[in-house]
DNA sequence: ATGTCACCTGGTAGGTGA
């Protein structure tokens, strides 16, 4: 089973490449962040002709979150429950069995902004619904675009960035508490290329030059983490003509394990 | 190099967010 996350910086620029990448990699469920569009305008028939099923959640202009996968998602959930939020943020579904939620957080814009408030109070809800949907889903994966760079080694210039938005102790401290729910950061099971980011600024040839962050991520449960068998960034889509500014993140899964009905002894 | 991109309102640019 493989899974992936991608924001896509506005699904009707990027629909192209998102089909494009679909073809190439069969995935079995994609969450898309940044979709910048209300749900009346969702492709939907471009999305299933590729063979995928939709479910969405998006606004005006900002935001917008999709669960894509090639069976249907059930018991589909869209933004934290019981956390007011005008801001759509969260899609989670079930798919092949596996609890799947996908994110886009909280940018932040910068340390004491409002934003930055509204982030923290956004993680917050996140951590304590997350804490609760893994206690009746154990298979689950939390992924999106977390907006955090977890730590210096997922900075390009951690000294550039001290401090600054994606880097800030309160971030990583959230992170880190996620983790200490019983996930597991799936990119960082494996031997990585150094200096691998999944986003990279627009602006001062960042891509180029590979300036960038690790701010996608991949979260699996302690059920999960036995499966995991490849984690990785795809680099591939951000070389291409208007390419987001992220890179998709990709986790393959075995299948589990049959459980045995006769004795081991 | 603050060297970009996407979207909005209301324009033939400026503002916002990332």
């Amino acid at each position: 089973m493989k899974l992936a996350t991608w924001n896509v910086n506005s699904l009707s620029v990027r629909l192209p490449h998102l089909l494009d990448w679909l073809a190439a990699h069969p995935v079995d469920a994609i969450v898309l962040q940044e979709t910048k569009l209300t749900d009346d305008k969702f492709p939907l028939a471009e999305i299933e002709a590729a063979g995928y099923r939709a479910q969405w959640f998006g606004q005006k202009t900002y935001n917008g979150v999709a669960l894509l996968s090639r069976e249907a998602a059930t018991d589909v959930t869209r933004n934290i429950p019981g956390f007011t939020d005008e801001q759509a943020r969260v899609i989670a579904g079930t798919v092949d069995g596996v609890r799947v939620i996908g994110g886009y957080f909280p940018n932040g814009q910068a340390p004491g902004s409002d934003k930055f408030a509204y982030k923290m109070g956004w993680l917050e809800a996140l951590k304590a619904w997350v804490a609760r949907e893994m206690a009746t889903h154990p298979d689950l994966v939390l992924l999106g675009d977390f907006n955090i760079a977890p730590e210096d080694r997922d900075v390009h210039d951690p000294v550039a960035w001290a401090g600054q938005i994606h880097c800030t102790d309160e971030e990583r401290a959230h992170f880190r508490a996620l983790l200490g729910l019983g996930l597991h950061d799936a990119f960082r099971l494996f031997e990585q290329p150094p200096r691998s980011w999944s986003w990279w600024d627009y602006r001062n040839l960042a891509f180029r030059k590979n300036q960038g962050l690790r701010i996608d991520h991949v979260l699996v449960s302690d059920t999960l983490k036995p499966r995991v068998t490849a984690c990785s960034v795809d680099k591939a889509p951000r070389r291409l003509e208007r390419p987001s500014d992220h890179a998709p993140v990709v986790l393959t899964l075995d299948e589990p394990v049959a459980q045995s009905s006769s004795p081991s002894s």
